[in-house]
RNA sequence: GCCUCUGUAGCUCAGUUGGUAGAGCAGAGGACUGAAAAUCCUCGUGUCAUUGGUUCGAUUCCGAUCGGAGGCA
């Protein structure tokens, strides 16, 4: 029990200050940061994934950030057995571990100590299954796993196919998987604190207003770049901030219409975000709410 | 000044052959185990511009008034 190492994590909405918050914690801690973010895990987007400047780094260390090409794919299983190495080389160096991001399902699946099935990287499969509607992909499911179908709704292809997949290519079911991939104990000391705002508003408005500072940073070299890649950008091409410009690019909608709706889909996100963290708020593990001050955060966790 | 079209949910618009109305988007809530910044689910009462008339009954038909758009002078 003692043995665990004590872990940091900074969640929160996008532009709730989770950067700033934990360059400075960092600082007080001894600390490093360790990227949780599904997108600033990649290389030559930085301004529309918010990925923090060097100088926002105030020379703390950041790892998984922008060290994989946006060829690249990626999955939760990668992220947590990059993110656990990480952790215990930064931890055996006597530096504190700092989990700082907005993606709900990789923070979860690495606190939660999730074992994946073994599985290799291999799209047939998936590539076999693109084929078939959502409802013969729903009754391929409802025979093989009938728990787990009834879980999700047929319309929902993404996880439907998955749970299809995982049992083709490894013989387990979603059901099974999720009985036996987390482990009863936690695998770290971890203390998760989850940024917000007061209301709302407020953090819509934080939202609108750093859209237009990403475009005076350069934002549409990004979008056009991602635009002229987007073929082999799989996952990257997905992130909120470039596919919006398309429009404008093609010449079909003006730049104030593809800003307001980048905006938009930035409020969305933001929302979907904070469901995820009121769920882990609820749950036994979650420590600290709603704190924007670093000094309770420090506090809180030192104890 | 005249003519035509138009005024319905925060926005864009359907619709009711007269029995008080519904989509998309926005917004709100939720789910989430190898694409997750992805994907998916649930939630729709609003003086149907105002005001008279016809009618058992008008948002729907007729008139007037006030907005808006276009056309002709």
């Amino acid at each position: 029990m003692a043995d665990k190492v004590k872990l940091l994590v900074i969640a929160g909405a996008t532009a709730t200050g989770k950067t700033s918050l934990s360059v400075e914690l960092a600082k007080r801690l001894d600390g490093e940061v360790i990227c949780a973010d599904s997108m600033q895990i990649y290389d030559k987007l930085l301004v529309g994934t918010a990925r923090p400047t060097s100088g926002e780094m105030q020379g703390i260390p950041h790892h998984l950030m922008g060290f994989l090409a946006p060829e690249k794919r990626f999955s939760v299983a990668e992220y947590v057995e990059l993110a656990s190495k990480c952790i215990d080389e930064i931890s055996s160096r006597g530096k504190q571990p700092i989990i700082t991001g907005g993606t709900g399902l990789y923070i979860q699946s690495l606190t939660d100590g999730v074992k994946f099935t073994q599985q290799d990287t291999d799209l047939s499969v998936r590539e076999a299954l693109s084929a078939e509607t959502n409802e013969q992909l729903y009754e391929r499911l409802l025979k093989l796993d009938a728990e787990y179908a009834k879980t999700l709704h047929p319309n929902n292809r993404k996880r439907v196919m998955r749970a299809v997949e995982l049992y083709i290519q490894t013989g387990t079911t979603m059901t099974q998987q999720l009985a036996n991939s987390v482990p009863t104990e936690r695998p770290y000391d971890d203390y998760i604190a989850v940024l917000d705002y007061e209301t709302r508003d407020a953090l819509y408005d934080n939202i609108n207003k750093r859209v237009d500072v990403m475009l005076k940073n350069g934002l549409l070299n990004e979008a056009k770049l991602v635009l002229e890649n987007r073929e082999s950008y799989v996952t990257a091409a997905q992130a909120i901030g470039y596919k919006e410009f398309f429009p404008y690019f093609e010449n079909e909608q003006s730049l104030e219409q593809c800003t307001e709706k980048l905006k938009q889909a930035t409020r969305n996100y933001a929302k979907r975000q904070l469901t995820w963290f009121n769920r882990m708020k609820n749950a036994m593990h979650y420590k600290a709410a709603c704190a924007q001050t670093s000094e309770l955060i420090y506090n809180d966790f030192i104890k």
